[in-house]
RNA sequence: GGUCCUGUGGCCGAGCGGCUAGGCAGAGCUCUGCAAAAGCUUGUACAGCGGUUCGAAUCCGCUCGGGACCUCCA
């Protein structure tokens, strides 16, 4: 099997994956605010994750997937009309902040076991590592590169930036961008433009605050994941993934908060994934043109016309690679679903084919196909491709077209469940079970029709036939009978 | 304005120096009382203009279009 190679955004190349400790792979990913629901876009990027860390695990590397919960109330911008979000909706809500956090957290749980994602080694939240995160700061004080205004506590970037490079992974230079940011009010406190809040002081109207020797306050945005990263997962670890827009400045922040603590790099592989656009523009609550996934599963939405289900959402994005935007439309999703059933279907038959003398197919050859396409960053939309090939392999071979043996049938048949179940972690979905009941009323109404077909009564069958299509019940006949199965 | 990404057939979306992506739709065929469903087969492409090269969708330059980030963001 050759080897993985992942792309760090850091280097801008793909690199050779060596884990830092052989076989043990630590894998943080940042997770979401809980002030809101999740969308969809946010949803793409867990999934890529999920790939993420599946395949590591198939590949046998024992893995902990940190990925945090925030649910600090965090304020939008580190100035004085800055708003704090979960505080901002629970005034809303007329609830606690706490219930708010609660609320989104347990949707975002929901909605990510919708999609099938395995949940993380560890999720911690940020208002659990508060004293982990006062004492990072402390030593980030006493290493020089931070200080204390009134309360608050900021990060050094001038002094940071004398020592270590910042802005590398995200292209910036800070000297250049100083006359590229815009004028912004109630920066006073700050040093340096750039520099960011490490601790910021409560005002009277903020709820969410703890002690610390500052006074009453909450940690700055980009410290908790610095926090518990460094907790979970060591100072140095191997793989840190987020959004594309986390890179900067929340992941460049991270970065320095690490190495100013630490006084070395806490990550050897950075990984981001890309946006989900709508109409080519990012999807995002502010621009209203977001997609909730308990939305997307009803259809109810404007711009959809049916519902998807969670499993054909997750085929679409898996047929895109997840460094490329993906676009979101009616029809896109609607290819997906087809394209989903019919690679489920197949997958299905394999069981009813019978094996031949000799052997048609290149198993080993498709095998390694599969590992290359995954082992080339994760390119799942590769992967899919191949196995569309199988799909035409499988069908020829229930239709007596292609012959294999029975052991190719059974590799074949333990590979795809892999790949499929265990790496894609795509399901069969239950799409509303027949009982038996169901099944008998269905087999007699079949026998009828059979029976008026045979005394070609066609009227009768015929309206059987449309009558049923009415209540989303497709009836497939074939040479060797009918069978029936709900509309997808 | 700065930095970076991107422009592939009707739609989505891989590939990124020579060799088929793949899915959906379309067309043809098989099956069928007729259909549907299902399966098989199959056409159409690399924004434009230059350049490098034996050879470019793939590298370089320019032009035009789309997008992300530049202290809310997955």
């Amino acid at each position: 099997m050759k080897e993985l190679s992942i792309y760090n955004s850091q280097s801008r190349n793909k690199e050779k994956f060596e884990p830092i400790h052989k076989d043990f792979v630590g894998l943080y990913v940042c997770g979401p605010t809980v002030y809101n629901y999740a969308h969809l876009g946010n949803c793409r990027t867990f999934v890529t994750f999920d790939i993420v860390y599946r395949y590591l695990l198939h590949l046998g590397y024992k893995v902990r997937y940190v990925r945090n919960i925030t649910d600090v109330g965090h304020i939008t911008t580190e100035f004085d009309d800055g708003v704090d979000r979960i505080g901002a909706q629970a005034k809303i809500e007329q609830v606690e902040p706490m219930e708010i956090v609660q609320k989104y957290t347990l949707y975002f749980h929901e909605m990510l076991s919708h999609f099938n994602t395995l949940p993380p080694s560890i999720e911690p939240t940020a208002t659990g590592h508060i004293s982990e995160q006062i004492r990072m700061i402390e030593t980030i004080l006493n290493n020089g590169f931070a200080y204390e205004v009134d309360g608050s506590v900021y990060f050094d970037v001038q002094r940071y930036k004398n020592v270590h490079p910042y802005g590398e992974m995200s292209g910036r230079n800070v000297d250049e961008l100083i006359e590229n940011t815009r004028e912004l009010d109630g920066q006073e406190e700050k040093r340096f433009f750039a520099d960011f809040a490490l601790w910021k002081k409560a005002s009277p109207e903020h709820i969410m605050r703890w002690p610390s020797p500052w006074g009453e306050g909450f940690p700055g945005w980009h410290l908790e994941c610095s926090a518990m990263s460094t907790k979970y997962l060591g100072e140095t670890f191997d793989i840190h993934g987020g959004g594309m827009d986390l890179k900067f400045p929340h992941h460049e922040s991270e970065i320095a908060q690490n190495t100013a603590c630490c006084g070395h790099k806490p990550v050897n592989v950075w990984m981001h994934g890309n946006m989900l656009t709508v109409n080519g523009q990012k999807m995002s609550k502010s621009l209203g043109n977001s997609f909730l996934p308990h939305e997307l599963f009803a259809g109810e939405h404007p711009l959809l016309d049916q519902g998807y289900s969670p499993m054909v959402v997750r085929f679409f994005m898996l047929q895109a690679h997840y460094r490329s935007t993906l676009d979101f439309s009616n029809e896109a999703l609607k290819a997906a679903e087809k394209g989903y059933h019919r690679l489920m279907e197949a997958i299905a038959k394999i069981d009813k084919c019978s094996p031949g003398e000799t052997n048609e197919f290149n198993f080993v050859a498709f095998k390694s196909n599969c590992y290359e396409a995954m082992n080339d960053d994760f390119n799942t939309p590769i992967l899919v491709a191949h196995l569309f090939e199988v799909v035409k392999v499988i069908n020829s071979c229930f239709d007596k077209k292609m012959s294999l043996t029975q052991s190719t049938l059974s590799d074949l048949k333990t590979f795809i469940h892999e790949l499929v179940h265990n790496v894609l972690g795509l399901k069969e979905e239950s799409n509303e079970s027949a009982n038996d009941s169901t099944d008998h009323l269905m087999q007699l109404i079949i026998q009828l029709r059979q029976k008026a077909k045979e005394n070609k009564d066609y009227h009768t069958s015929d309206l059987i036939r449309d009558e049923l299509k009415k209540l989303a019940i497709q009836l497939n006949d074939s040479k060797d009978g009918t069978t029936w199965t709900y509309e997808k």
